[in-house]
RNA sequence: GUCCCCAUCGUCUAGCCUGGCCCAGGACACCGGCCUUUCACGCCGGCGACGCGGGUUCGAAUCCCGCUGGGGACGCCA
């Protein structure tokens, strides 16, 4: 029999959940889901000085808005100082972590005069065999990590790693005020929690062999590592505030959806075939670390916006029209308490959805079917509004007034017709109605715009552009 | 600086493990054309890569070594 698969996400609350934090969740997620494993969610908030509520609560809202659930969680470590302490007593008790009396500003300048002779700026040791303890100093603890040998990590991905342990040195599993840090707690609660394989950034490669001597050394068998690649910018280095939105409600608030940025993000990395648009159920299905790079990856915004664009064309109508309606009532289209069913909203989608790359974009564009009083493009209604066209349109108005329901066939007839009467080009009439309909030279196509519209508010504004035309004279 | 990781079109990648099917395939972007009532969508075509140098082999993108380049780590951050 195997053990079931147990995976974590664990990020910490110092800032926004970013791009890359999720790629790492959403590899995670994939593996659990694939494997029939756990998920579970830890906030490693032990850095009490940066780690904040408000992040805890984003990092959770963006979860959940990409539709990455969890299992277990979320843990906070600052709610497991009890079990960090008793490990820590463990250590102390078998010789094998000690306390260190040494200052930060001392450790500083020896690390610097070590980097400056081009030494590995590592703790030299000085208390490791000190035998006096001196009342009232402040003092870390440090574990007792081998002198010589070597570590193997047997990585999923890398295959194996070696690093000699004198490149290591004795990590400070205790700071002066009691706290644990981060090497130290991971360990304890990957362990601790069952963790069977641990899914993380590039970064932590090289943590990793104090990592595993700490397991070692706490008697606790070693999980399974693999280290995924970082996500670079455009300019190859680590993705950054710098190379513009990196949070991912950032992404939420720019229109995006969250199963194109997850699309995009699995593409990242890990590929299955040619494949570039997955479901669900197929990612979750096909994936496997076996094929994921290992070589980082420049975050494109481009094609996540392709694939954005891709989304939003299949999706339901329905559906997107419940993830547009904030952003209808964030421009102004819509009021707060517009009181429309998703029915309703989600009708011109079908028209609108081949003419956006996000919502953001889409949601302007549906101002002349949302909005009673259209907005005019001045210079459009200066160009094609004028006495030429004005008899055609009068001629359209009694046309579809005598209508008793629009169809699509029957407004392409009578607008073929009135156009070849008057010995003009379709577009030539067409675009006048697209303005007097719209109120710019954009939009969906003139016979949908109607059907859209209906027939009451066609005629109005078909009306409405005569009497300008005879106003401006 | 030291250690570790990585290296196919501008970008994401397939192929690499199990050499020949690859004078390297797909996608984004870009360029050109078609479609067309606007804007788009769509369709067709084009441009474009195995970092360099050595080996091994009948044969290397694929295996080995070196170099170069990029990234990461070296915190009482995570």
């Amino acid at each position: 029999m195997t053990t079931p698969v147990r995976v974590r996400f664990a990020p910490s609350p110092t800032g926004h959940l970013h791009i890359g934090g999720v790629r790492t969740a959403l590899f995670n997620w994939l593996f659990a889901r694939h494997h029939g494993g756990q998920f579970v969610l830890r906030i490693e908030d032990t850095d009490a000085s940066r780690s904040t509520e408000e992040s805890i609560d984003e990092i959770l809202a963006s979860m959940k808005w990409l539709g990455l659930d969890w299992d277990e969680g979320p843990f906070r470590q600052t709610e497991r100082q009890s079990i960090y302490k008793e490990k820590v007593d463990q250590l102390l008790r078998e010789d094998k972590a000690y306390p260190c009396f040494c200052t930060a500003e001392e450790l500083d300048r020896k690390r610097k005069e070590a980097q400056s002779k081009g030494l590995k700026p590592k703790y030299d040791g000085t208390c490791r065999n000190r035998s006096d303890k001196p009342e009232g100093v402040p003092f870390v603890t440090r574990f007792k990590a081998p002198l010589e040998g070597a570590v193997t990590i047997h990585d999923l991905l890398r295959g194996n790693v070696v690093f000699q342990n004198e490149e290591l040195d004795d990590l400070i599993i205790l700071r002066s005020d009691g706290t644990p840090t981060y090497n130290f707690v991971v360990v304890v609660d990957d362990g601790g929690m069952g963790i069977t394989h641990v899914i993380r950034g590039d970064d932590h490669l090289s943590n990793t062999p104090r990592q595993a001597l700490l397991y070692d050394g706490l008697g606790m068998p070693r999980p399974k590592f693999a280290h995924i690649s970082m996500i670079l910018g455009a300019d190859k280095t680590r993705l950054s505030k710098r190379h513009g939105a990196t949070s991912v409600l950032a992404y939420r608030d720019m229109g995006y959806l969250p199963d194109a940025l997850i699309n995009y993000l699995a593409r990242l990395g890990w590929s299955h075939g040619n494949q570039e648009i997955f479901t669900r159920q197929e990612m979750i299905q096909n994936f496997s670390l076996e094929n994921v790079t290992t070589s980082a990856a420049v975050f494109n915004p481009e094609k996540l916006k392709w694939l954005n664009q891709q989304y939003i064309q299949n999706a339901a109508p329905l559906d997107l029209a419940c993830q547009l309606e904030p952003f209808l009532i964030k421009e102004g289209i819509l009021s707060e308490n517009h009181g429309l069913s998703a029915e309703k909203i989600a009708k011109p989608i079908p028209s609108l959805n081949q003419r956006a790359e996000t919502l953001v974009e889409m949601a302007p564009k549906s101002t002349f079917y949302f909005k009673e009083k259209l907005e005019f493009d001045e210079k459009a209604r200066d160009k094609f509004l004028n006495a030429d066209i004005k008899p055609h349109i009068e001629k359209l108005i009694v046309a579809i007034n005598e209508m008793d329901n629009l169809e699509h066939d029957s407004m392409e007839k009578l607008f073929k017709q009135v156009a070849e009467e008057a010995k003009l080009k379709l577009g030539k009439l067409a675009q006048p109605v697209r303005v007097a309909l719209t109120g710019g030279t954009a939009s969906p196509g003139i016979y949908d715009v109607v059907l859209l519209l209906g027939k009451t508010t066609t005629l109005k504004r078909l009306t409405e552009s005569v009497d300008f035309i005879e106003k401006r004279g």
